[in-house]
Parts: structure tokens; C-alpha cells; sequence
RNA sequence: GCCCACGUAGCUCAGUCGGUAGAGCACAUCCUUGGUAAGGAUGAGGUCACCGGUUCAAAUCCGGUCGUGGGCUCCA
């Protein structure tokens, strides 16, 4: 008798088991409590990740995966997609697959077919998936060899799949996964059965999608879906969804008369209505004063120059498809610019500089135009003409990690005071398309690595991300419901220095070339005061709200009482309203409620009588009476501490 | 830009089979002076996004243009 080969797993307490070469993951699941063994949907053998009929052969960490693990919830997910597969195929046999992955938030699947899929579809697909998960087929992965996959699919007319196949490199083992009548494409792991699946999914839009992601590619039809393994946590997703519809800054910002885009001004250019140009207001303010206490000097800049000029930055080069075509007066070409350093960078040309000058920090707040293909629009978030918090720091080679050391303690604390906590920061590296040499690219990056070590921020590195000039840092705010937005960013720069042939004279009596970095926190006021509305769900805290304060006298006889107190609150600076109108106090309550104004004063016989006001918050309901002094105390503490 | 859907009063929306336009809110006027989330009456408000076509007749059907929305990054 041969002795049996044995596998030994290491599993995440540390202990070490033996089992028989060949043993599955589902085997060893018997050894688990029953409630454990409901959870768990897959399996992890080193790094990769196995179903749990998958035969177990060789040494290794193991552990399984359950619904807590991303990877868990993403075998989940691509089986789901399979699921969805199958019923599509079943109600369109003529339909072709193209990918089906797994995304954050559920799933896809991308079809060919050749009518279009709509909403009315969705319940007859979910029907067949219901009717597969009961029939509960089991989900059988085979490894086929190379001509059998071509020839195998190609039976079956799966078009794309062959394509994928043909593009497999040579020494991929290929596998396909069956449940019943359906066979896909697909490299796994899945589930053991459809009936795993369970029925808490949910159809939730189509779209088009090129295949491949390459425009001139043909377009297929990605039907988005996701699926969750209890009831109550797709209900919760659904809800999820729901709320962010309820915040979106567009419908907001029509709700409370922040802004508008109207068709007869263009897309992506913004009108800010009076309330959304108050916060506006609050947000440059907030932001020129620190500025100044961090040593920035404003300058302002002029919306157009030659065309030469970008000539010069390499913008018509690298960046020519983001920008408006050129216009020409006295038969010079003209430019709306699309970004603000040239103009720094002529500033600082306009004087000869020296090392006791630097570091020289630009700061404005830029309006610049971008060309952005019309179907990329979206609300304030991507838009054609937007507002940047621009600066540029000029610096020597030795002041330049402490340079971005310091823009990175700003952000963080601007962020912050704005009510985000959470941000991802990446580090994005050199792209295809870039001026300047290798060595100066070298040199950016490791400046921004350095920073990014020196105050210990945990990053990750996107390749390829950089601009045309530079490498940058990106911080990404998370907001209340946990969506990430990229706002601030950092850039350091070693060519347009060198392109613009700038110059300090350096201790030694000689010309030196300074570097020079870009910088925005919040990258685009446009975008942040969308991110903002949908942060805050259109409530701004007292510091940054519109409209603080509405005073509600009761009858016509408090009006005069009224009218002092609006004075008085304004000659203190708060943003008060006085709301006169004949109706009732329970009308102007309500009104004032759906307009998310802070603070509601109601004035009646009592209040004229003791001198007093009756104080009402948003949300916290009556707060009881008090003076004018204590109210506008109360008032002016909170607005200091912006919170 | 591309695919799909959508575009009706300031806003939110209804409008059946093609027969010539409706509601609520907002607005105006009047009544009501009311104490913590909607008092009442009356009135005004539309080239049904725009252009063209089919038809005796188009908000409705067809084509085009403009705009809006979902996506086109996740690669078996």
C-alpha cells in the first residue's frame, strides 16, 4: 500500500493540519460550526481563490472567504453575473457574451445582442434567474484544452468569447464553468451551485459599453446588477442608493436655488445662483485668509492670451484635445486658457529673481475652460469652465520636500475644517504622453515620495496617472456615504521651468533653475460645492449656510421688532433673513425647514413684550427663549468653530 | 464623441387609440393677523426643447438638431 500524499494548510490562527492530497475546501468545512458553514462562499489556498469542491494539492496558507471578504463578496458576484447570463441566454438565445466581472458594488454583465435591452426587460431576466437558482444547478468548472475552448465556442456562436480565447497568452490553462444548458468563458472560482445564489438580486441598469473599453471597438450592452446573500442587505443597498439620489447636488441645487445650467448659456458653464454664490463667497474667503497666513501672495490673471504662450508650456502639444479651438484678433491666435500657471510663471519672469525670494507662492482663484466631450458632463462635478484654487510654489531643489510637506498639512486642514476626515491618497507616476527628461521625472517623483513619507500618509501608486509635465499627489475625499471624490492635488514640476527658461540667482552669484509645484485643494470650486451639497445633503453647518438665520414675526404688529433685530444681526455679520409675508407661523416654519435654514427666530407678543426671542433650530426643534445677546453669542461661537 | 432612455407651466409631474393642454406647488390679487412643518378664495401663466416630414388633423407617429440622464475605468 502506498502511503497517501497529505497537504499540510496553515490557517489563520496559526495552526497546522494535515489532510489528504485531494481533499476539498467543502471537506474540510464539515470540521466547522453550522453557522460558520452557511457564511462561507469560497475558499483561499496561498493567493489564489478556489471553490469549494476544488481539489486541494498543494501546501499552504489557507482560509476561508465569506461575505466579509472583498474576495468572498467578488466570487459572489461573478456568479451572480453567470446567473444573469444564463437568463438572458435563455430569453435571448441569440444574445453574445462579452465580460461579466464583478464591480464594487455588484456586478456586470456585457451583452451583444441585437435589440436593446430596456427596464421592461429586467423583471422577465429576473423571473429566469429566480427559476435557475431553484433549480439549483451545480456549477462545474473544466480545463479544456486551447482547441477545444476555439471549438467549443464557436459551436455555441460565442463570437467574443474566441476573441478573448485568441488574445489568452499561450501558456494560460483555460477553463470554462457550467450550470445546466449554460457554459461561459471564465477563469473562476464560482460558487458550487446556482442555488447558492440565493434570490435577494436585483436588475439595475443597462448601458453601452465598448467592447473592450475601446471606442472603436462596437458597443455592447452592459447590463449592471447586484445581488446580496440576505434580504435585508440588498434592501439596504437599495436604500443606499436611494439616499444619494436624494442628495444629488443637481437636484439639490434646483431645491435650494444654489445654481443652475441652462441650455441657453451651454453645457458644462455654471450660473451660481445668489445662495450658491454666498457659500461660494464664505468658501474664497475662508480660503484667501488662510492662504495668507501660510505665506501665498494672491494674483489675479487674464481669461485669454496667445496662443503662443501654450505654445511655449507645451499645451498645444499634450493637452490641445482639452482645450477650445484658438480665436483670432488682429490676426493673432488667441487662447481661453484651460490652466493658470503660464501666467504665474510670467509673473514671477517679470522681475529678476533671488534665492532669498523663494520660496514665492501664486495664488488664485483660476477660472479656466476645458473641452470635455459633451456625453463626460455631469452637474458641477465635470463641467467646461470651473474655478480652480490655484497656486504655484517656485522653490529651490533643497526647499522643495518641505515645500510639499506643507501643502499637504494645508490640505489636510482646509479638508478637514470642510467636514472630510477620510481621504485615499495616490501617487501618480509618469504617463505615456510627457515632456522633459527621464531623470527630472525621477526627481518629481521622489520629491513627492518623500513628502508623502515624511508625514507617514499611507498611499497608493497609480501608474501612468501623472500629467504631461509632472507627477502628482491626489487626495481623494470620502464623503458621508462613503463615495470617494477626487479633489486636491499636488504637482511637481521640473519642465515648465525649463520650457519657460526661468531663472533665480542662486548664493553663488549664479543663474539657477527653480522648481516649481501646483497645487489645488479644492481642486475646482465647482466640484467641491457639489461635493459639499451632497455631503452635507444641502444642510450646510451655520458657518457655511446661505441663509443662518430667519426671522418669522407672527402678525403684522411684531414687524417693527422684527425689523431691529435684522439689523442687528446683520450689523454682526450673520446672514439673516426677515420673512415679512402674511402667512402663518407653522407656513413659515415649514418653508424654512425645507430651505435647511440653521436657525428660526419666531417673534410674537411675548418676545416684543420681555425683549426676548423665541429660538427654534433645524432638526433639534424649539431651543426655548433668549436675548438678543445671547442668541447672537450662541450664533457667532458656533460660526468660529465651523463645525 | 458613442449606446440607450428622456425633454409638457418657474418646479414636480399627468395627458388613453393622433382630434388641438391638465394637476399640485410656486407666483399675483383679495379675505384671514394666525405661536413652532402646508388657512381660504380668485387669477395669471404653455409655439408641448427646436427644425422638418407623414396626416383632414401631431404633445402623441417618423427623421434630424440641441439639451438632460445612465454608462463607455474594473477585461474570461
Amino acid at each position: 500500500m502506498s502511503k497517501q500524499e497529505k497537504v499540510r494548510l496553515t490557517f489563520p490562527d496559526g495552526s497546522v493540519r494535515e489532510y489528504p492530497k485531494g481533499t476539498t475546501p467543502q471537506q474540510i468545512l464539515e470540521e466547522m460550526s453550522p453557522q460558520f458553514r452557511k457564511k462561507v462562499l469560497a475558499a483561499k489556498l496561498n493567493d489564489s481563490i478556489l471553490e469549494l469542491n476544488r481539489p486541494i494539492e498543494e501546501d499552504g496558507e489557507f482560509r476561508f472567504l465569506t461575505w466579509e471578504d472583498k474576495e468572498g463578496k467578488y466570487v459572489f458576484w461573478h456568479s451572480s453575473a453567470h446567473l444573469m447570463a444564463q437568463a438572458i441566454k435563455r430569453i435571448f438565445p441569440q444574445a453574445k457574451l462579452g465580460i461579466g466581472p464583478p464591480i464594487e458594488d455588484g456586478f456586470y454583465y456585457d451583452i451583444e445582442l441585437d435589440r436593446p435591452i430596456t427596464p421592461e426587460d429586467f423583471e422577465k431576466i429576473e423571473k429566469e434567474m429566480a427559476r435557475i437558482v431553484e433549480e439549483d444547478y451545480p456549477i462545474i468548472r473544466k480545463v479544456l484544452p486551447r482547441e477545444k475552448a476555439l471549438e467549443f465556442f464557436k459551436q455555441i456562436h460565442e463570437d467574443l468569447k474566441i476573441e478573448l480565447i485568441n488574445d489568452l497568452p499561450e501558456d494560460e490553462v483555460i477553463t470554462a464553468y457550467s450550470q445546466g444548458e449554460f457554459t461561459d468563458l471564465c477563469r473562476g472560482p464560482h460558487l458550487v451551485s446556482t442555488g447558492k445564489i440565493g434570490k435577494n438580486f436585483k436588475l439595475l441598469s443597462v448601458a453601452g459599453a465598448y467592447w473592450r473599453g475601446d471606442e472603436k471597438n462596437k458597443m455592447l450592452q452592459r447590463v449592471y446588477a447586484t445581488s446580496y446573500p440576505k434580504k435585508k442587505m440588498l434592501e439596504e443597498h437599495l436604500h443606499r442608493i436611494e439616499e444619494a439620489k436624494k442628495r444629488d447636488h443637481r437636484k439639490l441645487g434646483k431645491q435650494l436655488d444654489l445654481f443652475s445650467i441652462q441650455e441657453s448659456i451651454g453645457n458644462g458653464l455654471i450660473l451660481w445662483h445668489p445662495k450658491g454664490a454666498r457659500v461660494r463667497r464664505i468658501m474664497e474667503e475662508f480660503w484667501i485668509n488662510e492662504h495668507y497666513k501660510h505665506g501665498y501672495e494672491l494674483v489675479y490673471t487674464p481669461h485669454v492670451a496667445k496662443l503662443q504662450l501654450w505654445e511655449t508650456s507645451g499645451h498645444t502639444g499634450f493637452y490641445r484635445e482639452n482645450m477650445f479651438p484658438p480665436m483670432v484678433m488682429d490676426d493673432v491666435e488667441y487662447q481661453l486658457k484651460p490652466m493658470n500657471c503660464p501666467f504665474h510663471i510670467t509673473i514671477y519672469k517679470s522681475h529678476l529673481r533671488s534665492y532669498r525670494d523663494l520660496p514665492m507662492r501664486f495664488a488664485e482663484f483660476g477660472t479656466v475652460y476645458r473641452y470635455e466631450r459633451s456625453g463626460v458632463l455631469h452637474g458641477l462635478m465635470r463641467v467646461r469652465g470651473f474655478t480652480q484654487d490655484d497656486a504655484h510654489i517656485f522653490c529651490t531643489p533643497d526647499q522643495l520636500t518641505d515645500e510639499i510637506v506643507k501643502v499637504l498639512d494645508l490640505v489636510i486642514y482646509i479638508l478637514q475644517t470642510f467636514g472630510f476626515n477620510e481621504y485615499d491618497v495616490y501617487l501618480s507616476t509618469r504617463p505615456e504622453k510627457y515632456v522633459g527628461t527621464l531623470e527630472n521625472w525621477d526627481a518629481a517623483t521622489n520629491a513627492l515620495q518623500n513628502a508623502l513619507e515624511v508625514k507617514g500618509l499611507e498611499y497608493e501608486i497609480d501608474p501612468g496617472e501623472g500629467v504631461f509635465y509632472g507627477p502628482k499627489i491626489d487626495i481623494k475625499i470620502r464623503d458621508v456615504l462613503g463615495r470617494s471624490w477626487q479633489c486636491s492635488t499636488v504637482q511637481v514640476d521640473f519642465n515648465l521651468p525649463e520650457r519657460f527658461d526661468m531663472e533665480y540667482i542662486g548664493e553663488d552669484g549664479k543663474p539657477h533653475r527653480p522648481i516649481m509645484v501646483h497645487r489645488a485643494l479644492f481642486g475646482s470650486l465647482e466640484r467641491f460645492f457639489g461635493i459639499l451639497i451632497e455631503h452635507y445633503a444641502g444642510a450646510f453647518p451655520l458657518w457655511l449656510a446661505p441663509v443662518q438665520v430667519t426671522l418669522l414675526p407672527i402678525a403684522d404688529r411684531h414687524h417693527n421688532y422684527a425689523h431691529r433685530i435684522y439689523q442687528e444681526l446683520r450689523n454682526a455679520n450673520v446672514r439673516v433673513e426677515l420673512d415679512t409675508r402674511n402667512e402663518k407661523v407653522g407656513f413659515k416654519i415649514r418653508e424654512a425647514e425645507v430651505n435647511k435654514i440653521p436657525y428660526m427666530v419666531i417673534i410674537g407678543d411675548k418676545e416684543v413684550e420681555n425683549q426676548t426671542l423665541s429660538v427654534r433650530h433645524k432638526g433639534e426643534g424649539d431651543l426655548g427663549s433668549m436675548t438678543l445677546d445671547e442668541f447672537r453669542d450662541r450664533l457667532l461661537h458656533e460660526i468660529k468653530l465651523k463645525k
